[in-house]
DNA sequence: CTGTTAGCGCCTTCAA
DNA sequence: TTGAAGGCGCTAACAG
């Protein structure tokens, strides 16, 4: 089924159709009203494929997140899609499982599809991922983090100020003996930002993390608790542990209820990303709020707000908050 | 840069360098060469929407979640990355937040991009969805639910069959006096058949739930841990609870380790979907295992055995296990 | 308010 | 092994 048959059956021309079918300029109510029945009566579906290259304007965005494995990720697509659902564009996702090669062929099959933007996370992009994305000339949005230079558009928190401000917040509550337990920053780059910050923060006060643990694979609730205990069985006499992420920061909460650490009087807990489930512990895990919903929904809007990509880069700080909870 | 641009490069026709690009026919070194050089120079980026049109195969996948809020449609989107990385297609996907009419919608908007196959969650659909996807010729797999007759393919598990063996399960253990705590069935008509099959397993045995407390609202860690000091509060005496899910179990574990009650001593929990965050609990929550990145991944693999639409339905069967934890 | 003309960039078919 | 012609379904631009 085309324009043309249902042209044919509502005995107009294919533009008039398509004129009415897309709401564009001055039609009959005539007309109109033939043509939605002629719709209707052959059940017409649109072909967007050839829409789209007749007119050279896709309503697809092209997404590269690494990963949909914690819920981070998900997080940023829901924003996403959330911008996205007022306009009507629809987004195609791709996922690198922090692979650079693997990024570079999807950003490849993205482009092939015309999109109007580009949404993709971080930095770290091979010459040719990001050559090619310069060369597209559409609006990208590099999410996540500011600490760098974007191609286009960064939006997300400066990783290394969260860091430094999670320091800054245990210090200022009194915490001296500090460890870290972490996860793997090769494929983490944001992760190794933090811990940058917490250890100038200490560096200011004149001190050091005395010990850390840092599990080689992604984070999960069952490695920050698997790693925490390794750090206190190495390094007695730590007050604070600040961990790479709430994933981490919950398994170490679940170490100390197994094996009667009070959080906060025996010891300090600290996570990054502000997730629910810390939230609903029976001691509330202290943490920072990563905004993650807001990062994606953000980066559409900017886009969106300027779909021309403009000469100078343009940064948007989501923020992040700290959340006392109780075990800091 | 178009074909054309390339073609002229490298000195021969459009067609040679379409079919080198696509490695299709008998081609001389030379011209491959040639072509592969001049790809090279003028930066040639495939335009995917003019061949979709030319010969109407796109490598679109649409893809439709009720959402993305907790763990588990993240989950299932992983394994159709996963089986659709072999083969390059891509997913386009739409989250419809359990709303049946911006499902329609989004169909709609869907198949206007002539996808290879659609992939959507659940069986509840408008009349209007239904007769699209039907219509629509192309591969429909509908997911999480094998308690319904699909479209075309089911891909999932019994949730009644589950609910049951739940049931089954606490019985053995002697377990006689049961409350249930739950959260919105009208968002989750998968939870109500679990419910359902685990009051016909106490029916059986002539027993019946003694109370529930149901969360008007999605489901959450923070909801089970309050549903269930609601539940208690009410109904004192049970000595087993089931959870609606995983995420309000654990919302019930914590409870009981706030309150001093012991899981499984005192009171038996039991979840459903086995997450990871369950099983790093101090003590592993006792649940069953939904399978759900296998569903997504044998969502694709069903689909692409066999590109055209068979005339019989096909419904698979990707099961669960029953995860003895230790709370149970 | 409606229609005609001429592509969009690529691929299928047929011919050489 | 290569090419020419024609068309996929739709829309921009220009006329009426």
């Amino acid at each position: 089924m085309t324009l043309a048959d249902v042209a044919r059956v509502a005995r107009v021309s294919e533009i008039t159709v398509s004129r009415i079918l897309r709401d564009k300029g001055p039609i009959s109510e005539r007309a109109r009203a033939a043509v939605l029945a002629a719709v209707a009566q052959v059940g017409y579906v649109p072909n967007r494929i050839a829409g789209t290259l007749a007119s050279a304007a896709s309503n697809l965005v092209g997404v590269v997140l690494p990963s949909l494995s914690n819920i981070v990720f998900p997080d940023v697509l829901r924003g996403i899609h959330a911008g996205l659902e007022p306009s009507g564009f629809q987004p195609v996702v791709g996922v690198t499982e922090y692979d650079m090669l693997r990024e570079e062929k999807l950003v490849g099959a993205l482009l092939a599809w015309k999109p109007a933007a580009m949404i993709i996370a971080g930095f770290d992009h091979t010459d040719i991922t990001r050559r090619r994305l310069e060369a597209s000339g559409i609006r990208v949005a590099e999410l996540m983090d500011i600490d760098a230079a974007p191609i286009d558009i960064a939006v997300g928190l400066s990783h290394r100020g969260a860091g430094y401000d999670s320091g800054r917040h245990l210090l200022a509550r009194g915490y001296r003996r500090f460890g870290y337990v972490g996860h793997d920053w090769q494929q983490d780059r944001r992760a190794r930002l933090r811990w940058e910050g917490l250890c100038r923060a200490l560096q200011e006060t004149g001190l050091a993390l005395l010990d850390q643990a840092v599990f080689d694979g992604p984070s999960s609730t069952d490695a920050g608790r698997r790693m925490l205990a390794e750090l206190l069985g190495r390094t007695p006499g730590l007050d604070a542990v600040a961990f790479s992420n709430d994933d981490m920061a919950v398994g170490g909460v679940f170490h100390c209820i197994g094996h009667g650490i009070r959080p906060k009087q025996d010891l300090a807990l600290f996570g990054f990303n502000g997730l629910d489930i810390g939230q609903a512990l029976p001691i509330p895990l202290a943490t920072i709020r990563s905004n993650r919903f807001l990062i994606g929904k953000v980066a559409v809007e900017t886009i969106m707000a300027t779909p021309r990509r403009p000469a100078e880069r343009i940064v948007v700080n989501t923020g992040y908050e700290i959340v006392e909870g109780g075990t800091a």
